[in-house]
DNA sequence: CTCTCCCGCCACCCG
DNA sequence: CGGGTGGCGGGAGAG
């Protein structure tokens, strides 16, 4: 993230950055020769022409006929206001290094192109001080990561492409607009392809199909692996390297395994990649490598697998004499294709400790179960910093009792990807919202458990959430969920994500260093938090962990006030939404789209997003998640609630009323709810608390990234306790600014930063207006992350941010709340939440 | 030092 | 043949 941000201070300082883009060809290193010919013709590069930058700036989307996905992709990208950030520092990262190679290129005679030293040196007598610039912005290796590479490859296409929707990839295209040399991109679409998220079509031509087929995919390596026995494989090698005096007993235990090498196999009969089938294997050499990558993951009751096993497996495989000197060949492969999983957030990095030591693995954190539903809606996180940081920073280390690996609780598995806020996830249309509830209900009731403690928020949540469950309409759907996570969040939410994940060690996450994570510490896992997760459904792991973590957050803090926004704007998400602090997640985000499109709409404004607000409404009906379905689920969900914010009555002690708009009822279902409360959809919140909120002065809604330019840093986002959950009038909403002034000025320094402060400030905010009932389930745990984001004094980070977040999560309630108030909600909630009950629950805290 | 893994040579394949 | 692919391993950055 550091490095990020840098750059892209760098970048605002320097030319557009779309000049990067641009400029990367011009600057010709030799990643980007390729890609100036690319840039003139994506087909065919056009040689004679001479590169013009002017051109370049136009950017590839638009030149791109033949991906017209980009061209959304893009747009969305670009005006997000943090997260748009983020990902132009992203884009920028490779162009930026490019951009200064050209400078470099500038200093230097051209005729001395052809030697790098020269170049170098030359550079040197030019201009030291430039020089050092360079060298200042010279790209780490890390920014020139395949991984980072690949993060921004999916950036450019959506998670979950409407099925109408095709998208060809033109690799030259691809390698233009990342500026890389197209080389880099046949690493990634190999492994993509070999998860069939893509198939070739052609030459130079791969489609994309993003991740709605992934479930079956890994089903079907699952499948293939468990044939393959590679878990029994894994074993052996496992016990050889801790045994190496058995090294050689071991040596081949697939034995009777069905040559994996089989091409055939691998090629599961996929609609997808027709063409795949008809290339040599040679050329699937890295696809079937990555594709018995992931089924070791898929087996492994671990679902860690290390490298050096995984190496060794590979080499058994295709060779019959192992040829040890493959091994550092392969492993090599293995981290190409590590990384690129690891850009899906399907796995994570982690140091398996043994007793020779730590060894680099990488942990499962995709979807475990995707047996059932078709499912699964991770968002892949465009957001590189964030997934480097996993990768390099949150790697945890997990101690190998020895060969025995102790099964982690895949299905809870905190690590569970994230959402990340790519910019394709929220056009994309995801089932959140059903996800969220189950998610929640689960990660609830997984919580508790893990944390040993009874947490406040995450035992009364949970009981709530089952208790929803039971119910005929859950309290959780009757409440509105709005859910409008600043951009700046996404990122955070990430790594939120990853310190909340409980199977990762909350210990771990919390810590956010590399903690070691031993099997005893997992234990907490158990089959109580899976069985919830299985009686949610299975979806729900599948689909995103994300999602849980919203889920929690949502339980924490009710709800959100939603703004009406523009629908169409996926840009806009990023801005003005409101943020619960800790919750936001990616999809949440595109829910909130959803959301604020569907009150435009009601409004009377059609959106295209209708649909999308539908989803989020889902969310509520916690029954309803079951479905397998994305699509229905969204459909059916009810539509989220929006509410009115009215001024305060004077008869109210300074509360403020929220109505829900009427269109909200209806969609939302909530008439449904049995609970009476629900039927009256209004929210009481502390006007006081409410005054700080720009939200509710903003029922238009703010531009992308208008939000920066507004005074205040968060606009629009407010937060308030669901009055299903039983505690009501919370009014969660907190501008950064308002609580805390740091917080506040921080966002506006760094966008990035700003969503994530706002979001944890707001809970503080009504914590200190009182408004916030501690005890109440909902604040439970948040209050505190809260706290202690403002303590900090130092911009947050994305990594700060988490390991608050984390904090918070594992840390306590118990030291917020009352326990007893806690209880006392709980049973409020259960029996009902009563408008009553919330407004006096909302004036005492005014009071 | 080890871990990572970028980089790009060059062979293979296909049209 | 020429261009698309991608295997492969040297070598260097990062820790």
């Amino acid at each position: 993230m550091e490095v990020n941000c840098l750059t892209l201070k760098d970048l605002i300082s320097r030319p557009p950055r779309l000049d990067f883009a641009i400029e990367d060809g011009e600057n010709a290193q030799k990643e980007n020769i390729f890609v100036d010919l690319s840039r003139m013709a994506p087909k065919t590069p056009i040689k004679n022409e001479p590169i013009d930058l002017s051109k370049q700036k136009i950017f590839t989307p638009e030149r791109n006929p033949i991906t017209p996905v980009k061209l959304v992709d893009r747009q969305q990208v670009e005006p997000w206001t943090p997260t748009a950030n983020l990902k132009i520092l992203i884009s920028a990262a490779s162009p930026d290094i490019r951009d200064r190679e050209k400078k470099k290129e500038l200093f230097r005679p051209i005729e001395n192109k052809d030697d790098v030293f020269t170049d170098s040196l030359q550079l040197d007598a030019v201009d030291d001080s430039a020089v050092d610039e360079f060298e200042k912005q010279r790209p780490s290796r890390k920014q020139k990561s395949l991984g980072l590479l690949c993060q921004k490859f999916l950036a450019r296409y959506p998670s979950y492409p409407l099925s109408t929707e095709k998208t060809t990839i033109s690799l030259d295209e691809v390698a233009v607009s990342l500026g890389v040399e197209r080389r880099r991109i046949y690493d990634i679409v190999n492994v993509l392809e070999s998860l069939h998220l893509v198939s070739r079509v052609a030459k130079n031509q791969y489609s994309w199909h993003g991740r709605h087929s992934l479930p079956k995919t890994l089903r079907n390596l699952q499948r293939l692996g468990e044939k393959q026995k590679y878990e029994e494989q894994m074993a052996h090698l496992q016990q050889k390297e801790l045994n190496p005096i058995d090294h050689k007993s071991g040596e081949r235990r697939r034995d009777g395994c069905p040559d994996s090498q089989d091409p055939q196999l691998l090629d599961f009969p996929e609609p997808d990649c027709p063409s795949s089938s008809a290339n040599s294997r040679k050329d699937k050499s890295l696809k079937i490598m990555s594709q018995k990558f992931v089924m070791l993951f898929l087996v492994s009751k671990t679902k860690i697998v290390t490298l050096d096993v995984a190496a060794k497996i590979l080499i058994e495989e295709s060779q019959d004499i192992p040829d040890h000197s493959k091994f550092k060949t392969k492993v090599r492969r293995l981290y190409d294709i590590a990384n690129v999983l690891t850009s899906l957030m399907l796995i994570k990095k982690v140091h398996v400790t043994e007793d020779r030591g730590r060894k680099p693995a990488f942990k499962w954190i995709g979807p475990v179960d995707f047996s059932s539903t078709g499912v699964y809606s991770l968002e892949i996180g465009s957001l590189a910093a964030v997934s480097r940081q996993k990768m390099e920073d949150n790697s945890e280390t997990v101690a190998f009792a020895s060969q025995n690996m102790m099964p982690l609780p895949s299905s809870l598995d905190p690590a569970a990807p994230l959402p990340s806020p790519s910019v394709d996830s929220e056009y994309r249309v995801s089932p959140l919202c059903n996800q969220v509830l189950s998610a929640a209900q689960t990660d609830l009731k997984a919580l508790p458990a893990q944390n040993g403690v009874n947490g406040q928020g995450g035992v009364s949540l949970a009981s709530m959430a089952l208790d929803v469950e039971h119910q005929p309409q859950p309290l959780a759907a009757a409440q509105p969920l709005l859910y409008v996570p600043p951009a700046p969040l996404f990122m955070l939410c990430g790594g939120l994500q990853e310190g909340l994940s409980p199977g990762s060690g909350s210990g771990s996450g919390s810590v956010g260093g590399g903690s070691e994570v031993t099997a005893a510490e997992q234990p907490p896992m158990p089959s109580g938090q899976k069985c919830l997760s299985k009686e949610r459904r299975l979806q729900e792991e599948e689909e995103e962990p994300a999602t849980k973590r919203q889920c929690r957050d949502h339980e924490d803090g009710p709800l959100s006030l939603v703004m009406p926004k523009k629908p169409s704007d996926s840009a806009d998400i990023a801005s003005p939404k409101t943020s619960e602090s800790r919750a936001s997640a990616p999809h949440e985000d595109t829910h909130m789209n959803g959301q604020l499109s569907a009150a435009k709409a009601v409004s009377g404004k059609a959106t295209t997003n209708g649909f999308v607000s539908s989803e989020w409404g889902n969310p509520c009906s916690n029954t309803e998640i079951e479905k397998p379905s994305e699509e229905n689920e969204s459909t059916k969900g009810p539509s989220p609630l929006q509410y009115l914010y009215v001024q305060p009555p004077a008869g109210l002690n300074g509360l403020s009323v929220l109505l829900p708009s009427s269109q909200s009822p209806h969609a939302v279902g909530l008439p449904v709810g049995p609970l009476p409360s629900l039927s009256i959809q209004y929210m009481v919140l502390p006007s006081p608390t409410l005054s700080g909120f720009p939200v509710l002065c903003s029922p238009t809604m703010p531009g992308p990234v208008s939000s920066a330019p507004s005074p205040l840093p968060n606009v629009g986002p407010v937060n308030f306790g669901l009055p299903g959950l039983g505690s009501t009038a919370h009014l969660l909403i907190g501008p950064a600014a308002m609580v805390n002034p740091k917080s506040s000025t921080l966002p506006s320094t760094d966008p990035q930063l700003q969503g994530p402060c706002s979001l944890h400030l707001s809970p503080v905010i009504s914590r200190s207006h009182g408004s916030v009932q501690p005890g109440s389930p909902a604040y439970g745990s948040l209050p505190a992350a809260t706290v202690k984001l403002q303590q900090s004094p130092v911009p947050v980070t994305p990594k700060s941010i988490r390991c608050t977040h984390q904090e918070m999560f594992f840390k306590t309630p118990g030291s917020l709340g009352d326990p007893v108030l806690r209880r006392k909600e709980r049973n409020q909630s259960r029996s009902s939440s009563s408008a009553q009950r919330r407004l006096e629950i909302s004036s005492g805290g005014t009071d």
